[in-house]
RNA sequence: GGCCUGUUGGUGAAGCGGUUUAACACACCAGCCUUUCACGCUGGCAUGCACGGGUUCGAAUCCCGUACAGGUCACCA
């Protein structure tokens, strides 16, 4: 058996986003389960779109998500380097030419003017086939002087006639096509970079790549490969193409939409933990054998089984995220899930003036019902900075019978205590129970309302705490006013 | 328009011809637990697997057609 080399090969067009995480992650999972390489080459042809820091911000997330390699820029093994498609250019223009001795691909000289007019007549008249004229494939004598004496050109792949071509896909099963729905594409551009179709097959034939996992998005481009490895008498490798990953209304997940966040850095900006991305980038058009679904990246990789990769599209669903990641965030220690909320409770401005113990305690409070880290400066601004009202159901709760006395004990223990802390303002709660014979709900409900305005909330002793005396003394006046009234 | 693919509950998703009375999870509802709120635990929640045919003793599972949804047809990757 060949040694599993696969590869993630991400264009540094753009930021490391859901898709691609995805893709980097079902190729790491199966190379480390077959005990295979796992490389990441970098297909910069598109010298127009590439961003400034695009690699480096790809790297770093992937890094972040626990995304290891095996072989890269930065890791070179000098058998396969370089791993930058444009530090390779020779390479593919020998292979290019090649094809062109072998009369397998040609030079056109069209414009893209020209073509783009080709292409919209063929639209209009409804063809079945929107394919290049051939114009340059045909072209003689002197209508070909003429073409080359414009000088530039691009190499176009002079696609055989009426082959079908039939692969087995590790996800989909049996796929076929047929060479006439394919036009002559272009391997060469006009600047003398290949495309990707061309460089593609070049670079993994080169790197000895066994198999090809990738988003459904390139099923179509599959034919087109498999013409050049058969072209140069190529192994071709396997290829499974994984299911789109599309939003709740169907529609694939693109890098655009603005109701949606498709960067991998923004839910590390969120304070979303690496490991529940990782298991919940996992289940995207991929389901484990069983019943838990919340599985470590060693567990992942033991039980990861390519045959068990979905045909039917990944919905991308937030909610999930959400779920997933509070569960891991329920795993954290107090110092862990302080130093995942410290940041947020800074540029939110919330530490200032606090004491690192009384944001530990803040932390501490919310961190069982917490999904992200940045969600504390919501819950902060929920039960603390909220202006103090009671209104609705809270008010009509508070207007019971034998509430106003409870209320009075509460305040009148309170303002008894020498000092305030959960521990004492539990025991002042108990006291005005004592005193009422108001108990359970009846007991704690009225003080929850009379000191938060809220029905719900964190553990109320430990929340008057960080609210402090004055603040609870306060409000406590202020609905015992509301109810003399 | 051609080619390719998918369609299971409120949501995500298992299922690969007969231990399926359709897992599991989220959401929701009810109960238990904690003198409150949550957490946690227990239970409830699809008479049906887009629709119509067919194959079969038997189909969510195989075949055909229809509908709907999506992908793709660049000198982008």
């Amino acid at each position: 058996m060949k040694r599993v080399r696969v590869r993630y090969a991400p264009s540094p067009t753009g930021f490391l986003h859901i898709g691609n995480a995805r893709t980097a992650l079902f190729n790491y999972l199966f190379a480390r389960k077959h005990k295979g390489d796992f490389i990441i080459r970098i297909e910069d042809t598109d010298v127009e779109r590439n961003v400034e820091g695009g690699e480096e911000s790809q790297l770093k997330y992937l890094k972040w998500l626990g995304i290891e390699w095996d072989e890269s820029v930065d890791k070179p093994n000098p058998q396969y380097a370089p791993y930058r498609q444009l530090e390779r250019l020779d390479i593919y223009r020998q292979y290019a030419e090649e094809l062109v001795e072998r009369g397998l691909a040609y030079r056109c000289y069209c414009t893209e003017e020209e073509l783009e007019k080709e292409r919209e007549a063929l639209s209009k008249e409804k063809a079945s086939h929107w394919h290049y004229s051939r114009r340059c494939l045909y072209a003689t004598g002197e209508e070909l002087e003429e073409l080359k004496k414009r000088g530039e050109y691009t190499i176009r792949f002079k696609v055989p006639e009426n082959v079908t071509y039939t692969f087995h896909d590790m996800v989909k099963g049996e796929v076929t096509f047929n060479s006439n729905d394919i036009g002559d594409w272009v391997i060469l551009k006009r600047n003398g970079i290949p495309t990707y179709n061309f460089a593609v097959v070049i670079d993994d034939h080169l790197m000895d790549i066994t198999h090809v996992l990738r988003g459904e998005e390139h099923i179509t481009n599959t034919p087109k490969q498999m013409m050049i490895y058969q072209a140069f008498g190529w192994e071709i490798p396997v290829f499974g193409h994984m299911t789109l990953i599309v939003k709740e209304d169907g529609k694939k997940l693109s890098k655009r939409d603005p109701n949606v966040m498709a960067f991998i850095e923004q839910y590390e900006q969120m304070g979303y933990l690496p490991d529940a991305m990782f298991n919940f980038i996992a289940l995207l058009g991929w389901s484990p054998e069983g019943e838990e679904e919340i599985l470590s990246k060693e567990e992942l990789i033991e039980r990861f089984d390519e045959n068990r990769l979905s045909k039917s599209p990944a919905t991308f669903d937030p909610k999930k995220l959400e779920y997933i990641n509070n569960r891991y965030i329920k795993m954290l220690s107090s110092d862990e899930i302080f130093a995942l909320c410290k940041e947020h409770l800074d540029r939110a401005g919330i530490s200032e003036g606090k004491s690192e113990d009384w944001l530990r305690k803040l932390v501490d409070l919310f961190h069982d019902r917490m999904s992200y880290g940045a969600q504390i400066v919501d819950l902060y601004q929920e039960f603390f900075a909220h202006e103090f009202a009671i209104e609705g159901e809270a008010l009509d709760f508070i207007k019971q019978e034998g509430v106003y006395d409870t209320l009075v004990a509460f305040k009148e223990a309170i303002e008894a205590l020498d000092s305030f802390d959960a521990e004492t303002i539990q025991q002042a709660i108990k006291a005005a129970g004592k005193k009422t014979k108001a108990k359970g709900k009846m007991l704690f409900m009225p003080c929850r309302i009379a000191t938060t305005g809220q029905m719900h909330g964190p553990e109320l002793p430990r929340m008057l705490e960080l609210l402090g005396k004055e603040k609870v003394l306060n409000r406590l006046s202020y609905t015992i006013h509301l109810l003399a009234e």
